[in-house]
DNA sequence: GAGCCGACTTGATCCAGATCAAAGTTCCCT
DNA sequence: AGGGAACTTTGATCTGGATCAAGTCGGCTC
């Protein structure tokens, strides 16, 4: 019952098929993706495409994590995106790439050559559709995360981010509520514009506060999830009186 | 030959007919877009629609300058983005809004009424063809602010500011190197994250390092293009030695 | 043209988070 | 099982930008 990723696999039964760019694609429409796409893995660490890069492939990524970012030439790096299992990677219409692609896990893609992707787009109104859909929700999220870092303190800053996280209801590994940071310190700084100390100091002041609690340096539970939220600095909305 | 904003009249003419959401219609998908709009005006400092408003009509900006912006509860506000004309409006698919929509300058709209304008989407694929390519600039345009807003300095964040004002040739007043800063003080320091008191100096800064010059505190010409540029921290791509 | 208000500048001080510097931990790898 | 290397925590100190506090400037009203 896997989903092997094989060319011959049939779309059809693809763990994305639902989310990605093909969800409003109907039988006739992904076969004619199945006869485009390719797979292809990256391991942890690899980098996928460089800013600059030629763009030959389109690609949703299909499972594992990467992330997006830009780093300035004495160093400072910024991530603006984190790219799960649907999302995709490309701009359509654009030769070059904008932003470095890295895997931040294994990573798998599933890809289509540019040329022929880009008149697909053009055929297929359900493509661009449903990619208008996906750009608008991440353009969304890209402007709470400005909010984030122009606005927000560290403590605020991660309590978002672990928030995030939460709400995500990322790999409940075992007990409903334990949780897994996808990311290193130094990549959660730089998800989050600061330094690693910084994120080490908040989470252990969180941990201190009886906020979270960590069972290994990389997963987590919540023990306060009210505490959170309003750590978090982004109230007004949902205050969620459970 | 000056276009007024009636409802009366073609889009043919329209000041932002070939690169609002409208470009890559036809003359026949113009008719139905056309049967559909009206026309709404808003002085300068006015609220267009507050966060969790219900988004009864979508719209594209035709003149002036809105921005896109989120208040905290203890008023710390982040602006998001700047509309400038031909920009749009609203997010099919959702029933509110998710920033709130001021008028900087006074503003013209031209409106669609939601569900109308929904189903004009679903049926006329050159709409959403162009609202991917759109919303796609627009989250690398989102993209960039956030390393500007994670990873740059004061400093570094103005002469990215300056610099994309004079990247968009904004309003060459009179000689075609004088430039106009569309915000206040107070706004500028809320699209970059900084305060006005910072934004003041470090203008002030600039001026002394002789690489801009004002006019009045609104009007300003750049007496040193290459320094701004390095200024502005991003180089690496466009060295620009001209 | 006096008086006022909003936008801006400048100065003094403060502090959150950066930077510099050691120690721990954990997990490979041989 | 031992020796690193990568990751993380913790401590001490520094600093860029915030905050608090006067002023200044320019346009507008009466």
């Amino acid at each position: 019952m896997t989903f092997v990723f094989n060319e011959r696999e049939k779309c059809g039964s693809c763990p994305i098929r639902h989310r990605a760019i093909c969800a409003r694609c109907d039988e006739d429409e992904l076969t004619l993706l199945e006869g485009m796409k390719s797979y292809q893995t990256f391991e942890a660490g690899q980098p996928i495409i460089w800013r600059g890069d030629d763009l030959t492939h389109f690609a949703s990524l299909v499972s594992g994590i990467a992330s997006l970012s830009r780093t300035l030439e004495d160093g400072r790096t910024q991530m603006v995106g984190l790219l799960l299992p649907s999302d995709f990677i490309g701009r359509p219409g654009r030769e070059t790439v904008d932003f470095d692609v890295t895997a931040v896990t294994e990573v798998t893609l599933c890809r289509f050559q540019r040329r022929p992707f880009e008149d697909l787009v053009e055929r297929v109104p359900h493509i661009s559709q449903r990619m208008m859909e996906m750009a608008l929700d991440e353009l969304t999220a890209a402007r709470e995360w400005m909010v984030l870092l122009g606005r927000k303190t560290a403590r605020e800053k991660i309590a978002t981010f672990l928030e995030m996280i939460v709400r995500r209801e990322t790999v409940p590994t075992q007990s409903i509520q334990e949780y897994q940071l996808p990311l290193t310190r130094e990549e959660i700084a730089n998800f989050l514009g600061l330094t690693l100390e910084t994120i080490s100091r908040q989470l252990t002041s969180l941990k201190k506060d009886g906020v979270v609690e960590f069972i290994d340096r990389r997963h987590f539970r919540i023990k306060d999830l009210n505490a959170l939220h309003l750590a978090s600095g982004d109230d007004a909305d949902g205050g969620v009186i459970v």
